[in-house]
DNA sequence: AGCACGCCGACT
DNA sequence: GTCGGCGTGCTC
């Protein structure tokens, strides 16, 4: 190297490029690997990190482009770097795609400064009503803004600002960027049964350990698992390290945060995707800062950048939700374990369904069991019936049972809660003309057009297709032919209504729910018994507490069942148990009932009998017997284009240069279930091999190889959940 | 992700 | 005849 070469650095920029890019580094400005960097590019600059390893020499010095600056954030653990680069070698996705999911935006923007006010020194002589009431207000207490200020004096915050003017308010910047409160780990928490005093015991041995493990936390609906993991996490807090939960569904949590709030006397950073921008500032350098100790989040509070990560528990391990299906398909639950490995530090699993994932590796001793056997207290687990359709079928045109109507009458007049749980939004999921056969689909997606009554519209639920209801059939213009076909809970709603006219109704489902603070009143009157029959979709299955909640009803026990995706089986008996689970959790105990009309089916029979094990070991032997998950690897492979024949020739051509090697297979192409999504056509092709594969390894190897016509997209699914 | 370049419909 | 639609390709 002559004396003229300036030094390079590799730097990785959030962005879906083939891999870092190198740039020179001013002389007067040290970069380390690790370092935040603000990189030219293109015309613009962005945020990106130094990375680990060797600039590419070959590339011609005048290409090179130098570094504008190094920012003042505490420097990107080689851990976390090593973290980011598994998962896109795992998952054979390009670094940088990665990297953007772990840099917000909102981390780099500049904090909004906000101003607060004092009572000040001015003391004018005329004084309005108004003006006094915001004295008094601003007399005792802390800085507070001038919203804040005119909300609590009832005033408009016009005259907040025109007292400020006039020196009868003082401004003060509020700190930017607080530290999160340590929660008090020694705080009496809620007496713990001698069951969760042992469960909490064995995790926090654990913790104290510091060194990798993984363990199930494996206890039945309301055994108080949360409060047992709290116990590791207060450890952790103890010996100093920050701890992280992962929740599947972030936007209902007021819960859970009352819990933790009852336990540690604090609240924990949150990190999901309804934040704001300074919020989410906030908690990025919180993370990376080592100021926030406890972090509760979705799927992506995996990548935030860790200062001295000590424990991860992931919550209700077996929610497909933690799987993220587009952009970076990853899998935040097997993330947390690759993380804890990384960081030599514990996992806890819980779940009251624990994926069968877990399960074979808890068999094999590769993960540690902690068991809570009991609901705790005095609640006791429901009794399970099965309502046979066959013999008891609901008239025509309606989807509840005779049976299960008497029975929720009977709950009812008890002065009970009942829940029926249908996992369909909208109205009716399809709707035809009675004249001539059309079917309403979406001219985007290979999809029915979804009936949603209160809007008065058909959308489409994989693409945000939405048109008004039409008045005529669009194919053979009949007039007022169009007739919604099967049920939705708004429909359901409708049938209640009729059936139990004084009951007060609540429909539950994500499209009802505007967002965090609605999904807290809902449930808030839903525990306060201000409503009486509860209508929800599976996200009223995720871990409420509803303690006046006594008969749950599950209109279509087959539904999940249908479609032979591999986990069909699996997901509807987990997402059964977890419904079931929802009642009885008080003093009253709880009943549920499964319409079906095949009351023999192995999941159906499995929920009746309450056998776990039995069902888990028939499902576990038909997975080893088709090399299926996790006794088998798979990744899909979605071909995916406007121009439907060149999709079609694309994706033959790919099978055509399959890998070929003993226990690998390549199934396809076929056109996908979904065979079009957003006007494009999709076909699909799947990678499955024995255990012992490299998948990604030879994903690399093969598509790497090939040449795609540019308007073609090639999209990889390692350990792919969604077959659509 | 931005931001430019590049070929086909409704306007001054 | 252009203005501009977004589809496609590039950024060290």
């Amino acid at each position: 190297m002559g004396v003229t070469d300036s030094k390079r650095v590799r730097v990785l920029l959030p962005l879906p490029l083939a891999g870092a890019y190198d740039y020179v580094v001013p002389d007067d400005m040290p970069v380390e690997p690790g370092d935040f960097v603000i990189a030219p590019l293109g015309r613009t600059e962005c945020v990106g990190v130094a990375w680990d390893g060797e600039p590419d020499h070959a590339l011609a010095p005048e290409r090179l482009k130098p570094l504008s600056e190094t920012l003042d954030v505490p420097r990107m653990s080689a851990m976390q770097r090593r973290f980011l680069d598994w998962i896109a070698s795992y998952y054979v996705q390009p670094p940088g795609a990665v990297l953007s999911m772990a840099l917000p935006n909102a981390a780099f923007a500049a904090p909004v400064a906000r101003t607060a006010y004092i009572a000040g020194a001015a003391t004018a002589g005329k004084l309005t009503p108004q003006r006094r009431r915001v004295l008094a207000v601003a007399a005792d207490g802390p800085p507070r803004t001038a919203r804040d200020l005119a909300d609590l004096a009832a005033v408009t915050p016009a005259v907040v600002t025109a007292m400020a003017k006039a020196g009868l308010l003082r401004p003060v910047a509020l700190p930017v960027d607080l530290p999160f409160p340590l929660p008090e780990v020694d705080r009496n928490g809620h007496a713990l049964s001698p069951d969760q005093r042992a469960a909490a015991a064995a995790l926090c041995a654990r913790v104290a350990d510091a060194a990798f493990s993984v363990s199930l936390l494996d206890g039945v609906t309301g055994a108080g698992k949360t409060e047992v993991y709290f116990e590791a996490v207060a450890e952790a807090v103890r010996c100093g390290k920050q701890a992280l939960v992962l929740l599947p569904e972030i936007a209902l949590t007021a819960q859970w945060l009352d819990r933790f709030h009852a336990r540690f006397g604090v609240a924990p950073a949150a990190w999901h995707s309804e934040l704001g921008q300074a919020a989410r500032r906030r908690t990025w350098h919180a993370v990376a800062g080592n100021r926030a100790p406890v972090v509760v989040g979705a799927r992506s509070a995996l990548l935030l950048p860790f200062a001295d990560l000590g424990l991860i528990v992931v919550d209700e391990e077996h929610d497909q939700a933690f799987k993220q299906e587009d952009g970076v398909p990853y899998h935040a639950r097997d993330m947390a374990v690759v993380r804890a490995s990384l960081g030599r530090f514990p996992v806890v699993l819980s779940s009251a369904t624990p994926s069968l994932e877990t399960l074979v590796n808890v068999e094999t001793g590769r993960y540690a069991r902690v068991q809570l056997p009991q609901r705790h207290g005095a609640a006791t687990l429901p009794e399970v019936a099965a309502i046979d359709l066959r013999s008891d079928p609901p008239p025509a045109g309606q989807w509840l049972s005779p049976v299960l109507v008497e029975r929720i009458n009977a709950t009812l007049a008890a002065g009970e809660q009942a829940m029926l749980f249908l996992n369909r939004r909208g109205y009716a999921p399809l709707t035809l003309c009675k004249a001539c056969g059309h079917r309403m689909q979406c001219p985007h997606c290979t999809s029915w057009l979804v009936e949603h009554r209160f809007q008065r519209r058909l959308q489409c639920h994989h693409c945000g297709y939405s048109a008004a209801l039409p008045s005529e059939c669009p194919s053979c213009h009949a007039e007022r032919s169009l007739q919604p076909c099967g049920p939705g809970v708004e429909r359901l709603a409708e049938e209640a209504a009729k059936l139990f006219p004084a009951a007060r109704a609540m429909i539950v489902a994500s499209d009802t729910i505007p967002g965090p603070a609605a999904a807290a009143a809902m449930l808030r009157q839903i525990a306060e018994r201000e409503v009486d029959l509860v209508i929800g979709t599976q996200i009223v299955a995720k871990g409420h507490h509803f303690p006046m909640l006594t008969l749950v009803g599950v209109v279509d026990a087959d539904l999940g069942l249908a479609g032979g995706d591999l986990r069909a089986a699996e997901r509807t008996w987990q997402l059964l148990v977890q419904v079931a689970g929802r009642a009885g959790r008080a003093e009253r105990p709880g009943r549920v009932l499964l319409q079906t009309y095949a009351p023999d089916h192995p999941v159906i029979a499995a929920l009746l009998a309450g056998d776990r094990d039995s069902f888990l070991r028939r499902e576990q032997a038909a997975r080893r017997e088709n090399q299926m998950p996790p006794f088998g690897r798979l990744a899909a492979i979605i071909v995916s284009g406007r121009d439907g024949d060149l999709v079609a020739t694309t994706a033959r051509a790919l099978a055509r240069a399959a890998p070929q090697a003993p226990g690998v297979h390549v199934l396809g192409p076929a056109p996908a279930p979904l065979a079009m999504l957003r006007g494009r056509h999709r076909h699909r092709l799947l990678l499955k091999t024995d255990r012992s594969a490299n998948v990604a390894a030879l994903l690399r190897a093969w598509l790497g190889e090939q040449r795609v016509p540019g308007t073609v997209r090639v999209h990889v699914d390692v350990d792919p959940y969604s077959f659509l």
